[in-house]
DNA sequence: AATGAATGAGTTTTCATTCAT
DNA sequence: GATGAATGAAAACTCATTCAT
């Protein structure tokens, strides 16, 4: 009977209550992901989470409300990861460019998060303003860190000089295929990531470092 | 008067009929990828084919069979372009590979049809037989095809050895990326296609041909 | 089978679909009236007008736009009979006030929207846009209208001087409280109109003839 | 921390909760009088009440049970006024009558209950004994009384015989058409009411008095 | 073949009521 | 006594589907 004691209670209750809106917003990820915005019943999410349809209503005003918090929450994770790849240690191009790859897909494939792609990519028509968000705080932010390591490399020999021309999207877009490998098609064939990420560098560096 | 002629008329109609499909399919291609399943109405169908929505019914018998079909009936050139593919005229294996690039490129991403990737993507897990047909019919495929060009290439000597364990995804993706790009940022950040193209070319033919 | 002739079923569906919103306007002054705007549920509205709860949307957006339209629908009449009152032919004002008071009677308490006042009072605090149309489009004419017949009964030295300073609220107001009391109060104690009208009309021409 | 001390709690808690059921009617007229019956959400008048919305059911068992018992909470003050008119002084027929019209303006039209003949209006037929409580304790018994007033006058040859057949709707009616008033139209036109009721007197008592 | 009015099942949203603390 | 989080029944509103014309 020890969880009947005042004290335990009154802490079980306060992380609940501190947790109720994270678990409806995992809920949400994981139906939303599954069925897209409208073809998600918020029954399906309350039924997920364990509680009634009415609750989320006590934290989140509409569907609507709770799909843009949710993929903003979901999006947080990557953001923080792309920080992490802009404060890189010192080292040869190549060396820094694997570990910056090597955190893209840890987060982007490999998580909870990894169908945030796929949402954004569905949804992204009708909720614009999130796909611009998508864009400018996750998309342009890596892109422009990993360009800075291109340019240090070329800057010291490292890299092909006509290398800062590419199009990052050509550089990252294996990610971004995997993570919605990984949500789409994976059933049909599972992706092998640990491959799957070696052809990536391979191929990347290889064309970075072979003669113009 | 001569549109009251019969024989016009039935001209007129004929051809119409034939076109009825086919409108509606185009039509559907439309806001089905804006909207994506769910989030579309026949309504909305009927009204950008210019007809009412009971018209709809007398060539498909559902909503559900409707998208089936459309997206079947869209993925076809797909198809079609994937044959061309595979019946490459010989020459060195780089010249094969741009060559076949540059199909897939035209065909995915710069048709009418480019948002069936989208479509499929965002679908996919609510329509899993929609799914395996394009992976099968499609990814499989350009594959398979693209996969018999890199071997060739690697019997002449042309490309690296351990070119044949690339993932093949990694070497079609920056086309799967293109595509989506272009129906979900590029209002946010127009995607030049053709330097696009020669990124993705040049990335990978560095990548193939390199010293291992 | 006289129905089946195609001209008459033309005809009768050309009615039915002209009347359509207008059996709607009528079973919601019904409904509504009974229940008040909050305490009703489309679906009555729906059964009382014998059709599918969907149909009311096909000519109302909302609940509350079909509220609104409905009031103004039926207070139009009241503002026809306003119209009549002010083009009342010439004669001594005593004359000419019976018929205004009598025309009042007429449609504000006898006929099928004597339940707008009602409607108006319980309403306006939520609707004040209403509340203001019927001031300014019902009250405020009537009152204006009596008001030049008292002018000129003063002016023929018919009625006392002081009864233009009368407050028109205190003119009118019987009227009100009959439609109020034939909404309310009549199944306790029906009103009899008939002796109601006489001590208003008695009521106030005494008054207004009485020496000051 | 005199406010600490146990006594003044208990005696603070007392008085709070003698108040409670008070706070809460009081809320309740408020909030009701506004939205009516079915608008009005018990949130609300908890907020209003300062108390949570749970706390009203300590009190009430039901959102009926506290809009019955709130309506008649707040006619009681009305009977007692008409207990009032009931026991006038002996005088003249005329004095009496001026002074029973002033008691029933100043507690149906300028008190905080002034709201309840509007709520009786908006709810009466959802809530008919409510209605018929109305009309036996307040109406028909304000009007008995004052019937038995002009009976006096007219006995005493200080009214018309036939003042006696007047439907006595008639004479209360401009109050009740006050108090509506100031419910829904005096945002637009603010009543004056010590003219509003100069004018009901003047307009009786000349209609009294005045030769048959 | 084509229409579009009508339907009603299904979904979002609200809110009176309960109850553990 | 007081709270307010949680519930779920009920109501507004939508839209795929039908069908009379």
């Amino acid at each position: 009977m020890t969880n009947k004691s005042p004290v335990l209670k009154k802490l079980r209750n306060v992380r609940r209550k501190d947790q109720r809106p994270g678990e409806i917003l995992r809920a949400a990820l994981e139906v939303f992901s599954i069925n897209g915005y409208a073809g998600t019943r918020l029954d399906d999410v309350a039924k997920r989470a364990g509680i009634s349809k009415g609750t989320i209503y006590l934290y989140f005003n509409s569907k609507e409300v709770l799909f843009n918090e949710m993929v903003r929450h979901w999006i947080l994770p990557q953001l923080e990861k792309i920080e992490q790849i802009g404060k890189q240690p010192a080292g040869s191009a190549e060396v820094i460019l694997r570990k910056q790859l090597k955190v893209i897909y840890e987060d982007m494939v490999s998580t909870k998060a990894s169908c945030i792609p796929k949402l954004i990519i569905s949804e992204g028509t009708r909720f614009p303003e999130l796909a611009e968000f998508y864009y400018q705080e996750v998309i342009i932010r890596a892109h422009k860190t990993m360009h800075e390591t291109v340019r240090r490399g070329v800057a010291a020999g490292e890299f092909r000089q006509d290398a800062l021309n590419w199009q990052l999207h050509a550089i990252l877009s294996p990610a971004l295929t995997a993570a919605i490998w990984k949500s789409v098609f994976d059933r049909f064939s599972p992706l092998d990531l640990k491959a799957y990420f070696q052809t990536h560098v391979d191929l990347l560096l290889h064309g970075l470092k072979g003669k113009s």
